[in-house]
DNA sequence: TTTTTTTCCTGACAGC
DNA sequence: TGCTGTCAGGAAAAAA
C-alpha cells in the first residue's frame, strides 16, 4: 500500500530508468484503470510522448509527457515493472512499449489503481483532478498553522483527519498510525480537541518519517535489478503499526489493535494520550 | 455542509 | 483437499 515515500521511491526510480524515453505504443488491458480519456484514446494520443519530468503531490505520480501530463494513482497495490520483453500476467493491466525496446508494466492484483491522461499544463498540480487535494506532506505550506485552521473545528477523529487528502496528502493507514504514536496522541482523539502544540508535533513528526521513510526507500533502489516493484525496507523501522502484541519500544506496554474509521489501528494504550 | 457508509477487487487466511 | 466466509485497503460516490 504505497504512501508518499513509496510513491517518491518508485518515482525517482522510474526516472533513472525511463527518462526521455519514447513510448512507441500502449496496450490496456483492463479498461476500467484508464478513468480519462477512454482507453482507446488514451492509447492514442500518448503514442510517440517521451517521459520529461516526474513528480509526485500526494499519493499520485505525474509523468510529465511532451504535450501531456500521465497521472497516476497506484491505490493499493499497484506497481511499474520494466521487462525487456513483453511479458503474460493476468495482474498486468496496461503496457507502455518504450523505445530502448523495453516494456513498462503496470501490474495492479486489485485492479484498484487509476490512471489519467491530460492536456499538459505548466503547473501539472493546478489539474482539476487535484482541486480537492491538500498541502503535500513535504511542501513547506504543510506546517502547524495551517493543519490547526484545517482541523480547528473539525468534529471526526484525528486519524480520519491525517488520512483525509484534501487536508493533507500523502498519508495512508500505515503512517497515520506512526504518526499518532510519535505525537503522544490517541487517533481517537476528536480534531477539534488538538492544540496549536499538538499540530507542530503532529507535523514535525510527519515530516520527519516521511524523509526517513524515503531515504530507507532510497536504500531499496540500489538493490534494483531487472524490474520495479519497489515496496521499501521502512517497515523494519515501524513501531506500532502491525505489532499487536508487541511491547511498546518507549514504555513496554502490549500494542493494541483497534478498528478507528474502519480502519484497523495499532496503538500504545499507555503512551497516545486521548484528547 | 459535514461525516459516515458503501463500493470497487482479489489474495490470504481461518474454519469446517 | 476443497469449500465458504471474512478481512484488508484509498478514494470516489452515495447516503445519512
Amino acid at each position: 500500500m504505497p504512501e508518499a515515500p513509496e510513491v517518491q521511491t518508485v518515482l525517482s526510480t522510474l526516472e533513472t530508468q525511463i527518462k526521455d524515453l519514447e513510448i512507441l505504443s500502449c496496450q490496456v488491458l483492463y479498461n476500467k484503470i484508464v478513468s480519462y480519456p477512454d482507453s482507446i484514446r488514451f492509447c492514442e494520443e500518448i503514442q510517440g510522448q517521451h517521459f520529461r519530468n516526474f513528480r509526485r503531490l500526494g499519493k499520485y505520480l505525474i509523468f510529465e509527457l511532451d504535450d501531456l501530463d500521465l497521472i497516476v494513482h497506484l491505490r493499493m497495490e499497484g506497481k511499474f515493472y520494466l521487462f525487456d520483453q513483453p511479458k503474460t500476467d493476468k495482474h498486468i493491466h496496461v503496457q507502455f512499449f518504450l523505445s530502448d525496446g523495453r516494456v513498462m508494466c503496470y501490474h495492479d492484483t486489485r485492479k484498484f489503481g487509476r490512471m489519467q491522461l491530460y492536456a499538459h499544463r505548466q503547473d501539472p498540480f493546478q489539474h482539476p483532478c487535484f482541486e480537492h487535494i491538500g498541502k503535500d506532506v513535504l511542501d513547506p505550506e504543510f506546517n502547524s498553522e495551517y493543519l490547526y485552521a484545517k482541523i480547528h473545528k473539525c468534529k471526526k477523529n484525528l486519524k480520519s483527519c491525517l488520512l483525509d487528502q484534501s487536508i493533507v496528502a500523502g498519508i495512508g493507514n500505515i503512517y497515520a498510525d506512526e504518526i499518532c504514536f510519535s505525537a503522544l496522541l490517541d487517533p481517537r482523539s476528536r480534531a477539534n480537541r488538538i492544540s496549536k502544540k499538538d499540530c507542530e508535533n503532529i507535523v514535525f513528526h510527519t515530516k520527519r518519517i516521511m524523509k526517513g521513510a524515503m531515504k530507507a526507500g532510497g536504500t531499496t533502489i540500489r538493490s534494483y535489478t531487472s524490474s520495479l516493484g519497489v515496496t521499501g525496507l521502512f517497515q523494519l523501522k515501524l513501531k506500532v503499526h502491525s505489532r499487536k502484541g508487541e511491547l511498546c519500544p518507549v514504555c513496554q506496554a502490549p500494542i493494541k489493535k483497534i478498528t478507528v474509521s474502519q480502519r484497523g489501528t495499532y496503538l500504545c494504550p499507555n503512551c497516545q494520550k486521548r484528547k
